[in-house]
DNA sequence: AGAGGTGGTG
DNA sequence: CATGCACCACCTCT
C-alpha cells in the first residue's frame, strides 16, 4: 500500500495557541476524512486529564495541547468534530468520544472505527478487539511503537519530542487501514454491519458516561447479612468435617482451626471422596445436589453465600466512580463472537435476579427526580428462530400468541391445544420447553436426555417428535451447520459474520471440533440477530433522546433488555417510545411473527 | 501470569 | 466419537 506519510518521520505540528489551531482547522476543514485521537493521563474521562487531541488528514497530524488551548471555548473545533458530513476516523472511538465530550464539550458524529471494523472482520477467529498496532502491521507493514503511550499515564510535564512523534503517527496510520478495511468490508458484504457498529458505539459511549446509580449503604447492609450467613455455614461445615481429619482441631491458644480450605476444589475432592467415601467426579452443584449428606448440604449453603459475597460484595462497590458516585461499566460491543455486548468492571450483566436475601437489582435506582425505564424483548430468540426458519407451525403459534411450550407439547403428543394446557399437562410442557431452548444451542438428543433426566432413547424420541412438529426448524438448523462447515463462516440476515477455524481431518480432535462448529453455527444467526436488533435499538433510541429533548439516557443493557434513566415527568412517554423503537429495530429482521417489548417504569431495575 | 473450576447472567 | 450457545468474576493452584 502506498503511504502518504513517512512512518519513520511523520509530519506533525504541535499546537499550543488558539491562532495555531485556527491555522490547522483552516487546512482540516478542506478534508472529507479527519483522523482523531486523544491522549490522557488515565483511562477514565471523569478522573483523568486530557493532554493531547490529535486531528489530522492522511499527510499531517495536528497535535493540540489540551492544557494550553481552551477547546471548550472553540466553536470552530467543535463544529469540525460534530460535522455530520465529515468522516471522523478513530481507533476505539468510544474512548475518545467520552474524553472529548466530558473535557471539551464536543460530541463526535459520523465516525469510522478501525477497531470495530477489525473486530467484525475477524469475529470468531480472534478473542479480543484488534489493537492499532496489529492493524497497522497487518495492513501497512508498519510496526508501531506503543511504548510511548504508557508515558502519558499520570503525566504532568511538558510534551516531549518522542511523545509528539508517537502521537502523530497514530492518526496518520489509520488512513491506509481505513482504505483497506473498506475494501474488505465491501468484499465480505459487511458494510451494513460495520455501519451499525459505528453508529451504535456513540450510544454505548453515552451509556458508559451516564453509568448507573447504586444504593451503597443498603448494598452494604445486604452484604453484611450474607456474611453472617456465610460465617454460620462455614463454622458448621468445619464442625461437621472435624471427625474426618482428627488432629489440628485447635491451635496453641485453644482456638479452633479449620481442617481445610472450603474454597479449594482439590481439598474438597479429597474430603468428599477419600475421607467421606462419596464418589464424585466434580464438586459443582449439579453433582452435589444429587447427594444427601450433611457435609454436602452445608457446603451447598456455604457456597451460595460465598458466591454472592465474593462476586457482588465490596469488590463491586470499589468500582463506584469517585467523581460521579455511580458505576460506569466497560461495555465491549464486539465482546462476543456473535455480536452481543459483553460488560466488565463491574459486569452488570451478571447481577443476580432479585431474591429475598439478595435483592441486588432493587438497589439499582434512578437519580433523584428520575425514573428507570426497563424494556426487554419477550421470547425474542424463539421469535427469531420462527422467522428465520419460516416454520409454519411455529409462526402460527407466535402469531396467535399461544403459550409456545404448551403448543409445542400439544403438537408433539398429539393433544388439542387449550387455554389451560399448561395446567392440564405441566409434565408434557416441561418436556417441550427445554427442547425449544436447547435446539437454539445445537443440543443433541443425548444432551437433552441428560438434561431432563430421561434415557437416551427417550431423548431421541422427544427430539424426533419436536422436529416432526416443526419440520422447517430441523431443515433450517441443519443447513446452518452444513453451510458453516462448507464455507467456514455463518451470518445473520444483516450480514454479521462469524468465522470458524476448521480442523484438519487428520486432527485427532476432528469430530469434536466439527461438532462444536456446527453447534455454534446453529446458534450464531439467532443470537447474532438479537444483537443486531439491540444495536439498532441503541441507534434509534439515541436519535429519539436528542430529537425529543429527553432529559436522560440509556444506562444499561443485558442482551435482550435496555434500561434507561429518564426525568420523572418524561418517563411514561419515554417508556412508550423505548418499546416502540425496540420493536421497530427488531422488525428490520423479523417480519413473519410479532415482536413484543413491554416497558416498566419504576424506581428499581426490574423486569 | 495463566489455567482450571465454579457459578452468576441472557 | 462427543454430544448446549454467549459471556465475566472470583477462587485456588502451579
Amino acid at each position: 500500500m502506498e503511504l502518504k506519510f513517512d512512518p519513520n518521520n511523520p509530519k506533525y505540528k504541535y499546537i499550543q495557541t488558539p491562532s495555531e489551531l485556527d491555522a490547522a482547522l483552516e487546512v482540516l476543514e478542506k478534508d472529507p476524512v479527519i483522523g482523531v485521537d486523544v491522549e490522557g493521563t488515565g483511562l477514565d474521562p471523569y478522573t483523568s486529564t486530557l493532554l493531547l487531541v490529535q486531528l489530522g488528514n492522511e499527510e499531517i497530524s495536528y497535535i493540540i495541547d489540551a492544557r494550553k488551548v481552551p477547546l471548550k471555548e472553540f466553536p470552530r473545533y467543535k463544529a469540525l468534530l460534530e460535522d455530520p458530513k465529515r468522516i471522523k476516523l478513530l481507533h476505539n472511538a468510544k474512548f475518545d468520544y467520552k474524553f472529548l465530550k466530558v473535557q471539551t464539550g464536543a460530541r463526535l458524529k459520523n465516525i469510522y472505527d478501525t477497531m470495530l471494523a477489525g473486530a467484525v472482520l475477524t469475529a470468531g477467529l480472534v478473542g479480543k478487539n484488534p489493537s492499532l498496532k496489529e492493524l497497522s502491521f497487518k495492513y501497512c507493514g508498519i510496526d508501531l511503537e506503543k511504548g510511548v503511550r504508557k508515558t502519558f499515564a499520570n503525566y504532568l510535564g511538558e510534551i516531549t519530542e518522542a511523545q509528539l512523534k508517537y502521537s502523530g503517527l497514530d492518526t496518520l496510520v489509520m488512513f491506509p487501514i481505513f482504505k483497506a478495511q473498506v475494501e474488505e468490508l465491501k468484499r465480505e458484504d459487511m458494510v451494513k454491519v460495520a455501519k451499525l457498529e459505528f453508529a451504535s458505539t456513540l450510544a454505548v459511549a453515552e451509556m458508559e458516561l451516564r453509568g448507573m446509580c447504586i444504593n451503597v449503604p443498603k448494598w452494604k447492609e445486604v452484604i453484611a447479612g450474607l456474611e453472617e450467613k456465610r460465617k454460620k455455614y462455614a463454622d458448621e461445615f468445619q464442625e461437621l468435617i472435624r471427625p474426618y481429619y482428627g488432629t489440628n482441631s485447635v491451635d496453641l491458644f485453644g482456638n479452633s482451626v479449620d481442617s481445610m480450605n472450603v474454597n479449594s476444589q482439590a481439598q474438597l475432592m479429597d474430603l468428599l471422596n477419600k475421607r467421606i467415601g462419596l464418589n464424585l467426579i466434580s464438586t459443582n452443584d449439579e453433582f452435589l445436589k444429587a447427594v444427601d449428606h450433611p457435609v454436602v448440604n452445608v457446603l451447598r449453603d456455604y457456597r451460595k453465600y460465598e458466591k454472592l459475597i465474593s462476586a457482588f460484595g465490596q469488590s463491586l462497590l470499589d468500582k463506584v466512580n469517585p467523581v460521579t458516585g455511580r458505576l460506569h461499566p466497560d461495555y465491549n460491543q464486539m465482546g462476543t463472537a456473535t455480536g452481543r455486548f459483553s460488560c466488565k468492571d463491574p459486569n452488570l450483566q451478571q447481577i443476580p435476579r432479585n431474591s429475598e436475601e439478595a435483592p441486588f437489582r432493587k438497589l439499582f435506582n434512578p437519580a433523584p427526580g428520575y425514573k428507570l425505564v426497563t424494556a426487554d424483548y419477550s421470547s425474542f430468540e424463539m421469535r427469531i428462530l420462527a422467522d428465520l426458519s419460516g416454520d409454519a407451525n411455529m409462526i402460527k403459534a407466535l402469531k396467535e400468541d399461544l403459550d409456545i411450550h404448551s403448543y409445542t407439547a400439544s403438537l408433539m403428543f398429539n393433544l388439542p391445544y387449550t387455554e389451560d394446557f399448561k395446567k392440564q399437562h405441566p409434565d408434557l410442557r416441561q418436556i417441550a420447553k427445554p427442547i425449544g431452548f436447547g435446539l437454539m444451542y445445537g443440543m443433541s438428543a443425548a444432551g437433552l436426555a441428560s438434561q431432563i433426566g430421561v434415557s437416551k432413547e427417550k431423548g431421541e424420541e422427544y427430539m424426533e417428535l419436536y422436529f416432526k412438529s416443526y419440520p422447517s426448524v430441523r431443515d433450517f438448523l441443519n443447513k446452518l451447520a452444513d453451510d458453516a462447515v462448507k464455507k467456514g463462516w455463518s451470518t445473520t440476515p444483516l450480514g454479521r459474520k462469524r468465522w470458524y477455524k476448521r480442523p484438519s481431518p487428520s486432527d485427532p480432535d476432528y469430530r469434536r471440533q466439527m461438532g462444536g462448529i456446527q453447534r455454534q453455527a446453529k446458534n450464531h444467526p439467532i443470537q447474532g440477530t438479537n444483537a443486531d436488533a439491540i444495536k439498532f435499538a441503541f441507534v434509534f433510541l439515541q436519535e429519539r433522546l436528542e430529537k425529543e429533548g429527553i432529559d436522560g439516557g440509556i444506562t444499561h443493557t443485558v442482551h435482550d433488555e435496555i434500561v434507561s434513566e429518564i426525568r420523572e415527568d418524561q418517563a411514561e412517554d419515554w417508556a412508550k417510545i423505548q418499546s416502540e423503537e425496540m420493536v421497530r429495530a427488531a422488525e428490520l429482521f423479523i417480519t413473519k411473527v410479532p415482536v413484543k417489548s413491554d416497558p416498566y417504569v419504576g424506581d428499581e431495575w426490574e423486569h
